[in-house]
DNA sequence: TCAAGCGGAATGAACATTCATTCCACAAAA
DNA sequence: TTTTGTGGAATGAATGTTCATTCCGCTTGA
């Protein structure tokens, strides 16, 4: 990054950037392959260094997977949270946030992947308590668009859900989306992002008109049943 | 699945639950720890087999995972074709095949998480493109969810938007929430699965009334950018 | 007695991690 | 300016472990 700075560490250039390529590496291989489907060597070859020398940054694979992930994260929910205002309409908020997630995956497509890979391993089954929208370490308060579906709730413009379900009726479709995109299976342009960030908004939001059929409260499931 | 049959090969009730016995855990094991993270030992010691009888019914691991997955795609396919009925109206239509994603996912966890796995592995990336409702090998014709959403939009009752994004706005959310379910997170009850599913079709319905957005054409997209 | 099914030790390949060695940038000495 | 010495960074062969797959002897039913 810095060419200058005499006072740190000699050659502080080198040393830096040997780290960031082993950590891009790591990225880019285990978002493609899986934890246990990189073996060292593999990622040592990526980042042009020796295997050695992983071992002179991060104290094993475990720890350098760790490491990674939650810088990555971390980096992930700033994004989400520039220009971010809490005093906008909450549809806004919503939008903002779900967009977030979209351009972060579109321009991030390793690091996302390598999210998406983290909390579906047994590793993020634990931590997947606390979210994709946990604050980054510090702070104990509630976490944006929680706080947004709080919010909506309370104004009446989002729906009576479990606070999942409108978890999952916000971000599934986009990580499913960003997942085909970065697949190459469709090509995501500005129009399909607005679009499917409004049929997000449809999804959660509290109608208000008549030809609404209402909210069930819990009774009539079975298999298949013709009314 | 059938215990008579005396023709085919001999002791075939016990052979084939030996075969199911391997089956049934590495589903189980898989989906929890994925391909690279399940040795064959593990397996065995799973099934309560050899490691060395595994060999006698499959030729190596990866026939055995490719072999499984096969089956249960196909189950799972099936059983969302159970009960559906292609004359009934679009809405209900897309309600069962929606339904019985949930369904199959809190009643065959394991299966379910499998198949994502399978999904999600590079592997299952060149499969991605027939992606997850694709006919079960044979006949060529177009999938269920794609003809309704094909047969909506002639009617104009779901949303013009391209075939990945409203296939990802139906079942993001539902893959999304069965598996918070299976880990735990929530109880998914029938009155959350019913709202959830009405929120989905929300999310991909045409609307017709006033007080809606129109949908956009291309253009307008920045980072962020107040109206 | 024989054949087929089976378990699990045996085998070699692949892996994570270590370590003795080399390399290199800088600084003091000449 | 050139030489030499030094410490930390980098390396990749060596090590011990784990894995997929094979092999062999035992059991069981015919």
């Amino acid at each position: 990054m810095n060419i200058h700075s005499t006072k740190t560490s000699p050659t502080q250039t080198e040393t830096g950037s040997k780290r960031e390529l082993i950590i891009h590496a790591t990225i880019k291989l285990i978002s493609e392959y899986g934890f246990h489907g990189t073996p060292i060597s593999m990622i040592a070859q990526e980042a042009g260094v020796g295997a050695g020398t992983i071992y002179r940054y991060f104290k094993d694979k475990d720890t350098l997977v760790l490491e990674i992930f939650t810088q990555v994260n971390c980096d992930f929910k700033q994004t989400l949270l520039h220009g971010y205002d809490a005093n906008q309409a909450i549809r806004d908020r919503f939008i903002h946030l779900c967009r977030g997630i979209f351009l972060y995956g579109i321009q991030n497509p390793y690091e996302f992947k390598f999210i998406e890979q983290f909390y579906n391993s047994p590793y993020g089954t634990s931590l997947r308590r606390e979210k994709l929208f946990c604050n980054c370490g510090d702070t104990g308060q509630a976490l944006p668009l929680e706080q947004v579906f709080a919010a909506g709730q309370a104004q009446q413009v989002i729906k009576e859900l479990p606070l999942a379900a409108l978890i999952a009726l916000a971000i599934g479709p986009i990580i499913f989306l960003v997942k085909d995109s970065i697949a190459g299976l469709i090509q995501l342009d500005e129009a399909t992002i607005n679009n499917t960030l409004a049929a997000c908004w449809d999804a959660i939001q509290q109608k208000t008109g008549p030809n609404r059929q209402p909210v069930v409260t819990p009774s009539s499931l079975s298999s298949e049943e013709k009314p």
